[in-house]
DNA sequence: ATAACTGTAACCAGAATAGTTGCAATTTAA
DNA sequence: TTAAATTGCAACTATTCTGGTTACAGTTAT
């Protein structure tokens, strides 16, 4: 694997979670759609309950719901409720701090990191889930 | 490891290049800064070579330099000349095209991963290797 | 010629992520 | 009150990615 598809999956499961009608839905169900194992998608939900953004019944008649309307998820909400990397690492061993490039490099860099960031974080503040039910439909 | 710190590993290499004075830098003084194997800042010459942001020469008193003013060199060059991953993946397996969400995702997401590079792009094209050096110096 | 480099291929090692299995805890319903 | 259906979670496995390393061919200066 490798490569971060937890906020694809995010946003997929919770198109499901819209289009089901306040219905609970199984992460035996959900999984089917995606083409995962339950337990990922369980492991997922999971993130997505922390940040209030779906909540979850266990037992039999479980399954999870949305906790908002889709006019009140931000994608950005999602985004931020998983743990999706970050756009570039940093070097994974710490430059040589002898020479002055390699001294002030990680500070410069972390900088730049946190300001594509919030690049990412604004473009993703722009959409909720209601915006994807809509791009969905009119396919 | 896991992660990719090639852009990272790009930005400290080029800002060395930029503060030799034009003078041809080896591949070993410059593994020596960033603190890795003179293999692994090869390869990445290599990419960068490419892209004309640097010239290598071989032999003795070989070694590699800018191709262009620091002025010159957008941070998005850099990162167009590097095969950095997309933010997110989009799913490993392919979604159940059974499934009306499913069948649709895929396209839904890649229109969005799109959209987000995009955003990276003109963000790292405000910078180039010259402002790098500035706020190297400025510490 | 020889020594010093780059360029590259091939392989190894470590880490991250998803996939799986198994089971405890909870809830519904017969 | 027992059985069936589910979530929650821990632990393990499999796959894949990326960087590190070794080895060596080809090139150039001295």
């Amino acid at each position: 694997m490798a490569a971060n598809s937890q906020f694809a999956i995010a946003i997929h499961v919770l198109t499901i979670l819209a289009r089901s009608g306040g219905e609970r839905v199984k992460s035996d169900y959900i999984a089917g759609s995606v083409n995962t194992n339950p337990v990922v998608i369980r492991r997922l939900l999971s993130n997505l309950q922390e940040a209030n953004l779906v909540e979850s019944q266990v037992g039999a008649a479980g399954g999870t719901s949305l906790a908002k309307q889709p006019k009140d998820i931000r994608l950005s909400e999602v985004y931020n409720a998983l743990s999706c990397g970050e756009v570039f690492a940093l070097h994974s061993k710490e430059p040589n701090k002898d020479c002055p490039v390699g001294r002030n490099m990680a500070a410069f860099l972390c900088g730049l990191q946190k300001e594509i960031d919030k690049s990412i974080g604004e473009k993703l503040n722009q959409y909720t889930l209601r915006d994807v039910l809509e791009k969905i439909e009119e396919r």
